[in-house]
DNA sequence: ATGCCTGTTCTACC
DNA sequence: CGGTAGAACAGGCA
């Protein structure tokens, strides 16, 4: 899915839109509603609201919508294939693992507003909408991510450290490749318990994923392909001239350096 | 036909 | 109860 950097610039899309009033606002597929069960009726409170503004946490991102007596927001996940596009043009025009065709059928929500159509296009339907969503379950963003948030994650665990940068409640926002990538550059060893990392592995994996985020971002995104270019058989490390190998930590495939990661 | 995949969530098992 | 691992979800592609 769209990662952290993708979703910011979703949420970007949607600026020239804010204070704009919401004329319409359909849902297209009842299992898209989060969570599972809730009627797809509720959404209607949207309808003659204003978009006040936007927020991203992590990969979720977040529309304030206000109404004359009552306020709410709106969450939307993006899952692994999720686009948002305003008046069909979306600033990703491609994303990895999602097939190269692109139909307004995929289409799970559509909001009207400003005389504008917003649609979240999602081929495989792993995205939701939610409304009210608990960010409370999310942790730091990881553009902000400390060595003290790490170390304090450590405490009592012994989840594996990629496992741990996975997880959206201690750290929002990364997927499998930042998450891969910001190791590489860290040279952490991605199946390494948390618990065994010290105050200075913690100190440089924050950096590196900072400095990973923010270099993406600035790239125009991890969805590219170009960001870990040694996801591949056969690539070799840049950093030590090792032989990147593929093995499955944390349920997920991981590309990783064996020589330097440690 | 089979297995794979940049995510999230539910269940089962310590 | 809390933490963790694995399956499930979904759909197109190699």
């Amino acid at each position: 899915m769209p990662e952290l950097i993708e979703v910011e610039q979703y949420r970007r899309a949607l600026d020239p839109l804010l204070g704009s009033s919401i004329e319409t606002f359909e849902i297209l597929h009842p299992n898209f509603v989060r969570p599972s069960g809730t009627p797809a009726q509720v959404f209607g409170v949207a309808i003659g609201g204003i978009l006040r503004s936007t927020d991203r946490i992590g990969k979720l991102l977040v529309l304030h919508i206000v109404q004359p007596r009552e306020e709410f927001e709106v969450g939307l996940r993006f899952g692994m294939t999720g686009r948002l596009l305003v008046d069909g043009l979306s600033p990703i025009d491609k994303l990895e693992y999602a097939s190269g065709r692109d139909e307004p059928s995929w289409d799970r929500l559509r909001i009207g507003l400003g005389g504008s159509l917003v649609s979240l296009r999602d081929q495989r339907r792993l995205g939701s909408i939610e409304l009210d969503p608990d960010t409370s379950l999310l942790g730091p963003d990881a553009t902000v991510i400390s060595d003290s948030i790490l170390m304090a994650a450590a405490h009592a665990r012994t989840k594996s450290v990629k496992g741990v940068l996975l997880d959206q409640a201690i750290v929002a926002g990364l997927g499998n490749l930042l998450v891969d990538e910001s190791l590489w550059r860290a040279g952490i060893d991605p199946r390494r318990s948390i618990a065994t990392l010290g105050p200075h592995a913690a100190e440089a994996l924050a950096i590196e994923i900072r400095s990973t985020v923010d270099e993406l971002g600035r790239r125009g995104g991890s969805h590219t392909g170009d960001s870990f270019p040694l996801r591949s058989a056969g690539s070799v490390c840049s950093i030590c001239g090792g032989a990147m190998q593929n093995i499955s930590v944390a349920g997920r495939t991981t590309w990783w350096c064996p020589d330097h990661q440690r």
